[in-house]
DNA sequence: GCCGTTTTCGGCCCGACTGTTTTCAGTCG
């Protein structure tokens, strides 16, 4: 059983015991033991075999007991006793907004309401204002909410939500009342998947700010308007809230809505240990203010070192932060070499010499053309004869280019049985050797270990591309033994792929934090199959930085000559 | 439910906003 499954089962039962009004400190106890769980990269079932499952923050005896019943067994006699009382239908009213608990256990208690549908019906009859506590607003909030729910899914993409953030700061920016504005929230911390946009801009003239807000041109409806917080739906879907703070706040709301919220409580926790107080608008000793120019100068208030918004999910940074052991993280400007990317050779729609342009310009001093292998017909993919044709032209291209190097890269097919898609011949001659695995993604988790584990023994293989296959929000990554991979890169000096692609991003970042903590290298490629992909890079690099990596633990960190010899070329 | 170098019991982050209310509960981030 998977760490995720087991969080799962955690989070279900916070929001169960939450619907029946249990102690809200015992309802958190659980989310939190779930979040544990979910960012822990330790495996679950070594941690109950090794008992050291209770040496986790927030996992005590009970939840010991618990969560073992659960993995050894496959079943929690808590969860089901659960789940028995409360119908499912109420985890679906908890997505309406200002919708909570305490109304979905009203509705269920009061008038037997169990799913969207029937609360749907009741609220457009009026049936729900004999709940005390309900009223006609609340009729009202509840459809609206049921309408936005049937028209927009939850969750987005980094990669869609950040250019369109980009905008939004930049448009803002030329309004004159605006002082200082940032994005901010999950987006700022790169999380793969976000729900929403979070503004912040500091100004004297709130009303103007949020007026040139709401005026622009993508925004289509204005949700909530007030002095502080404007809340907008975008074209695209996507919400976009705005806060304004006077500027003398504006570090300390950027640290607070960038979050996350339990970086935040475990912040305050910290500073009431030290008989301060945070909150958005400054660090408090008593009813003084401790003046901050910056979010540094509230972290150094705290005796902590700056964090990078990256590492704020409470996962160890605040420990790191105080006894000085946060790492160096690796930067987009760290990297010298672009890897793995596609040409027209085979479904990418550039050639090999403006892909090399295109990454010397932007700075780059190596790159590695990595198409398509016999096998994937789609792809386009190259026959032994294409091959040392595109060899012919990587070499032409080699010549014309000064202080670059266009390396000889595949990325090859990992077939069923795990062995390459070329013979050893060719497969000898590459420089670099991306192997992915594009057909039968969701074969058994035994089996598929055992096909990597057996791609990563062949003496050509470099690099194991986007590991598990997932698509974000659209295809499930396949199922295998994530340890023993990473053990056997480590064993065989292979490098694992963080592949950059905003729909990838694959490794994820906890797979990135358990294969460096093993020692194993990993590669931030983006996957290009175009030259405008290239700036893909940096959600690469946001996602590795999530995974606390260094400059050391990236390979295309390295130069051109380190690069080189580190693959032997 | 967890946790503790003042505590094994009594705490557990904090403030804004909203709607339904005469002083507050619920929700949200």
């Amino acid at each position: 059983m998977t760490n995720q499954e087991v969080s799962k089962v955690l989070d279900d039962i916070a929001t169960m015991l939450e619907l029946v009004g249990e102690n809200p400190f015992k309802c958190r106890a659980y989310e939190r033991a779930s979040r544990e769980l979910e960012n822990s990269i330790e495996n679950v079932e070594d941690l109950i075999e090794t008992e050291r499952l209770g040496d986790l923050p927030g996992i005590g005896k009970a939840l010991v007991e618990k969560i073992t019943e659960l993995v050894t067994s496959g079943r929690m006699s808590y969860y089901e006793e659960l789940r028995d009382k409360i119908p499912g239908g109420l985890f679906d009213m908890l997505k309406i907004p200002g919708f909570g608990p305490k109304k979905a256990y009203a509705v269920y208690r009061d008038m037997d309401i169990t799913t969207l549908d029937d609360l749907e019906s009741a609220a457009q009859s009026g049936r729900l204002s004999g709940i005390s506590g309900f009223g006609k607003k609340t009729e009202e909030r509840i459809l609206a909410g049921i309408q936005s729910l049937k028209e927009r899914v939850g969750l987005h993409r980094l990669g869609d939500v950040l250019p369109c953030a980009e905008m939004i700061v930049d448009q803002l920016r030329a309004c004159p009342a605006v002082r200082r504005i940032s994005y901010a929230g999950s987006l700022r911390r790169m999380k793969e998947v976000v729900k929403d946009i979070d503004i912040l801009v500091s100004s004297d003239d709130s009303d103007t700010v949020m007026d040139a807000f709401t005026r622009i041109e993508f925004v289509r409806e204005t949700v909530v308007r007030g002095t502080t917080k404007t809340s907008v739906a975008l074209d695209s879907g996507i919400n976009c809230d705005l806060r304004v703070v006077a500027n003398q706040s504006f570090p300390a709301a950027m640290q607070y809505f960038t979050g996350s919220k339990d970086h935040n409580v475990h912040l305050r926790s910290i500073a009431r240990d030290l008989g301060c107080k945070v909150n958005e608008y400054g660090v408090f000793r008593g009813e003084a203010v401790i003046p901050c120019a910056s979010e540094q100068e509230i972290y150094e208030s705290l005796n902590l070192k700056y964090i990078p918004p990256e590492l704020r999910e409470d996962t160890g940074e605040i420990g790191a932060a105080a006894n000085g052991t946060l790492p160096d993280l690796i930067d987009t400007t760290d990297i010298l070499g672009m890897l793995h990317c596609h040409t027209r050779w085979s479904d990418g729609s550039n050639s090999v010499a403006e892909m090399a342009e295109a990454a010397r310009k932007r700075g780059y001093r190596y790159l590695a053309i990595c198409d398509h292998s016999q096998s994937s017909h789609v792809a386009n993919g190259l026959s032994a004869d294409r091959v040392r044709e595109q060899w012919e032209e990587i070499e032409t291209v080699n010549r014309s280019m000064e202080d670059f190097v266009v390396l000889k890269g595949i990325e090859v097919d990992i077939k069923n049985d795990g062995s390459l898609d070329y013979p050893d011949e060719i497969m000898e001659q590459f420089d670099i050797v991306v192997g992915s695995v594009h057909q039968n993604l969701h074969m058994p988790s035994a089996q598929m270990t055992e096909r990597l584990v057996s791609a990563l023994s062949h003496p050509h293989l470099d690099i194991l591309g986007h590991p598990t296959n997932r698509l974000i929000l659209s295809r499930e990554p396949s199922r295998f033994d994530m340890d023993a991979i990473i053990e056997t890169a480590a064993q065989h000096g292979k490098v694992l792929e963080l592949n950059g692609h905003p729909w990838r991003l694959d490794l994820n970042w906890l797979h990135c934090k358990r294969a460096a903590r093993r020692g194993v290298k990993i590669a931030i490629t983006t996957d290009a199959h175009s030259t405008a992909d290239m700036d893909l890079l940096r959600y690469g690099v946001g996602t590795a930085r999530r995974g606390w990596l260094t400059k050391g633990d990236v390979v295309n960190s390295l130069n051109a000559d380190e690069f080189r010899s580190l693959f032997s070329l």
